[in-house]
DNA sequence: GTACATTACATGCATCCGCATCTAATGCAA
DNA sequence: TTGCATTAGATGCGGATGCATGTAATGTAC
């Protein structure tokens, strides 16, 4: 049915612009992150080795481009490291600085109480 | 349960991307429209009265600021008219010319098919 | 080895966005 | 009426994005 997939993406932009909204505020406000920043400090956050740019890549909905300026923000802002890939050396590798590790645990609960309230009374849609 | 957020917005944003990036090249590539363009395109077309520009402010996603830019665009493109308000001279009425129908028309199908294809494996999700 | 295609990342550029602000019109109170 | 707050929309500005491209390293064919 043509009609429902419209509605579901209406559903998606309207989440998609109240929480990206109210997470820049947020985490702009109290913790000095923009939403792509927190993003790639929570996924660098969740593996315990360093990421290839790569990688990271895949994981976050970015383009390449912005990616490389979003690590480059993050290192003049001292909270990750960029280091030469041994392997190849076109590589970059991509690390949390303590001050990272420790600016995205602070900025933790802000993300997931955003997250709470706009998803709170959302029916689960995942497949 | 904290982490079910998690995955629900993981879920969104991937989606959200996914179908912004299709969108745009292809309405972009074949017709000649910005997401948000057709977007504001769409929400003339479903009602069949003028629209003061804030009406259209809460159905579109967009700023303020940028709801006015995408309506200077579709004016200069020929797609819509901005017409002055009677019983408020600050608003401003906005409809589609026939060009704008038309091509709205013609980018239509473009843009349920990218729907579709994002949403096809889609659990219905919506309460 | 040389030459060419490909890959990983960086960067120039144009565009679009949101915030703050501006202008003009309206409403409201004294 | 005058004076002030509010509202609708436009615009200056800074910043973030994606696309196309540049640079350097790697892989491949010969």
């Amino acid at each position: 049915m043509d009609e429902a997939f419209v509605v579901v993406w209406h559903d998606v932009l309207a989440k998609h612009a109240r929480t990206m909204c109210m997470l820049e505020r947020e985490l702009g406000d109290k913790h000095g992150l923009g939403a792509s920043e927190f993003e790639v400090l929570d996924r660098l956050a969740g593996h315990e080795r360093k990421l290839r740019l790569q990688e990271l890549c895949d994981e976050v909905h970015l383009s390449q481009s912005a990616l490389s300026r979003v690590v480059a923000r993050l290192e003049k802002a001292g909270l990750v490291l960029r280091g030469a890939c041994d392997v190849d050396r076109r590589g970059v590798f991509v690390c949390l600085t303590d001050d990272g590790r420790a600016r995205h645990a602070a900025a933790l609960p802000t993300h997931r109480a955003v997250l709470a309230e706009v998803f709170a009374d959302a029916p689960v849609p995942v497949a």
